[in-house]
DNA sequence: AGTATGACTCATC
DNA sequence: AGATGAGCCATAC
């Protein structure tokens, strides 16, 4: 059948349902708000695959997309300090209102509790 | 199939 | 809080 060579044609990630849930939860974090990379995939029903975020973020070329309110568990930005990207990663957050101290925001993402979901920085 | 490599996490110290 | 080591997941060789 066609649709069965079809689906051996396609892009992988780009149109895989998985990556679409982690887009969305990206998507969805609104201004001034974080989350961890942990958190996110979570969110996209996805327990246990930080790194597949990571890795969709890494090649996402979607300049619309809020990367940059994605965080490690720790609340650490995940660039190496005095990188490019760590540079514009704290400059966006700031430019948010979020508090960057030495490439770590305050407070930590409290991902495990229902009704800390999402936080917001004082 | 085995190994290396990450925008990761967690337990420990 | 910072450093370390072991898991983990997905891809690329």
């Amino acid at each position: 059948m066609l649709a069965r060579n079809m689906a051996r044609l396609d892009p992988p990630a780009a149109h895989d349902a998985p990556d679409q849930r982690i887009l969305a939860a990206i998507r969805a974090l609104p201004r001034g708000q974080v989350a961890s990379y942990g958190a996110i995939a979570r969110r996209a029903g996805l327990p246990g695959r930080a790194r597949r975020v990571a890795r969709l973020l890494a090649r996402s070329e979607d300049p619309g997309l809020p990367w940059h309110r994605v965080l490690r568990a720790d609340g650490r930005i995940a660039f190496p300090p005095g990188s490019d990207a760590f540079r514009e990663q704290c400059r966006r957050l700031q430019a948010e209102g979020v508090q960057v101290v030495r490439g770590r925001v305050r407070l930590p993402p409290a991902e495990d509790d229902l009704d800390a979901v999402l936080w917001r920085p004082r």
